[in-house]
DNA sequence: GCGCAGCGATGCTTTTCCGGCATAATGGAT
DNA sequence: ATCCATTATGCCGGAAAAGCATCGCTGCGC
């Protein structure tokens, strides 16, 4: 049994007729009676009564008739979603994110493209920098959207920057910093650090580490929080300032104020981290087209509010 | 695309490899090939990797060869079930019966019937005598269990007899026909009659006044029941006796007795209704073979216990 | 480093079978 | 009885699938 027996069939039982039906199909009528009569000894049953007015069903006829239908429409979706899998429109697509720096951009980019691929499946798997590059190198995630991963953390790695925040200072809005326009680096030498924990933000303390390089002392640690709201909560108690991208003004709400530095220090880079080698999906590469056209709306209103 | 593609891809997504499922195939590996490259080209997607060490399958390979393979079965399935209806061993069988004078027969037979072949559902349409005779005619039923159609109820109908039952008359176990073995024709002229509705029991009131027929008078009419757990209730609470045949055994258990008549009345038939003309389906064929067989073991039960 | 083995691709031939044409057979309607 | 619409059959040509021989590639073992 081949398709062509179905479609045959189909075309016959909808015009109830062969010679109409073979009309329809661009074939001749005897080719038509010859492959539904050759499906139906191979089947072994009659689907049709022929007379010299047209034909009828038999009730396996009719049974069959579904059957077939049926199965031409999903031979017809296989071959279609096949062909959307490839050009990135159909498909699952395991993206990783650290949550914080990409507060901005992820949201912007995840509803553009649900919009213009609504029947790709975005799974987000919220997971710490090391995680996240772990994942993306074993291939569970096939891309990343997080800040720049630093020494080891990066090996095997692509990364693809899409937005810099400035580094700022966070304080409670009682903190004389917040009257401040920007914050000269050595005025932070009296104060103490909410930090978030080594353990798992490594990168975090990377960045720390290179902020506060040039300072002459160490800061004194207030205390390590385990996360960003956690974090937010201990500064707006006054128990001490953090170092964090102006990324979180969109966090922190009216809660903390953030400053910029000056001198300002190297930026905190968000972007796209892929595996060096290793097959990006169809679906993937769209992604990316939408992370980087979000990277660019946000470029173009963060210019439109300095100016 | 046809079905041949699909057999071949999947063959070969399973081998992991031309030559070998050429082989599984039987057919040359150059054939295999080509095939499958037809069907990459007609997708217009790559669907496995070659290389001179066996092949591995794509993304777009993996998802369509699920696709594939689901076809497959269904095609198959589409197949067997089309073959299953035509032996009667499958799809859907509309019966229609009289409840009391079936309560016999239909049980066992329907028993039967489901344990040889479970896939056809049996659809049991409880009707008054008239409307399984129109059910039949007009073919929304495809056999009554019932008993004989009389007059013009049975005019296109075919009745195949399965069992008689003889003509008794029930009474409540205080009465004194309870007492008696068999009860003189004669004896009911001085009793009150109970009996049912004669719109919806025509038939039977045909037969009652068959047997009625010899004795001169005319009973009185005690009441008319609507079915026959009223009319039990009517005769146990000793507003009369009823004419009825024998099956009802089964159904009134201690409430009542009954009594054969002397000279016994002709039995009531209870047998198959069909339409003279128009397709019995192999699953009603088979439902009446189960019915001969049921009728048959009643038979020989009802005769042992006689002797 | 070289040959060999295994695998898929290619070129050509053979075979199969599908489709087309002409025409017969069928059976209801006039 | 004849006609008409419809399906079935016989035969032929061609497309397409299958088979055969062979090539090209790549990795492995000697």
């Amino acid at each position: 049994m081949e398709l062509r027996h179905l479609r045959y069939f189909v075309a016959v039982a909808e015009a109830l007729n062969f010679t109409k039906a073979a009309a329809i199909l661009r074939v001749a009528q005897p080719a038509l009676s010859r492959q539904v009569r050759d499906l139906e000894d191979e089947i072994g049953v009659d689907l049709m009564a022929r007379s010299p007015r047209g034909v009828t069903l038999t009730a396996e006829g009719k049974l069959f008739l579904d059957e077939a239908r049926d199965l031409l429409n999903r031979a017809g979706e296989a071959v279609e979603k096949t062909r959307a899998l490839a050009r990135g429109e159909f498909g699952e697509l395991h993206v990783g994110y650290s949550p914080s720096p990409t507060v901005e951009l992820l949201p912007l980019a995840l509803g553009a493209f649900q919009k213009a691929v609504p029947r790709v499946i975005v799974r987000l798997h919220d997971l710490a920098g090391n995680e996240l590059a772990d994942g993306v190198r074993n291939g569970t995630l096939e891309l990343a959207v997080m800040q720049r991963p630093l020494n080891a953390n990066g090996v095997g790695l692509n990364f693809e920057p899409l937005h810099a925040y400035p580094i700022c200072v966070a304080a409670a809005p009682e903190h004389p910093f917040a009257k401040m326009k920007s914050v000269p680096l050595e005025r932070l030498a009296t104060e103490k650090l909410v930090v978030f924990r080594r353990r798992e933000y490594a990168d975090y303390h990377a960045l720390l580490a290179q902020v506060l390089r040039d300072l002459k002392t160490h800061l004194p640690i207030a205390t390590e929080c385990d996360g960003a709201s956690s974090l937010i909560t201990e500064i707006a108690a006054g128990r001490g300032i953090a170092i964090l991208p102006l990324v979180f003004e969109k966090i922190v709400g009216t809660r903390l104020k953030l400053r910029r530095l000056t001198p300002a220090p190297p930026s905190q880079e968000v972007g796209i981290v892929r595996a060096l080698q290793g097959e990006v999906t169809p679906a993937g590469e769209k992604f990316c087209g939408q992370l980087r056209l979000a990277a660019k709306r946000i470029a173009g209103e963060s210019q439109s509010k300095a100016s």
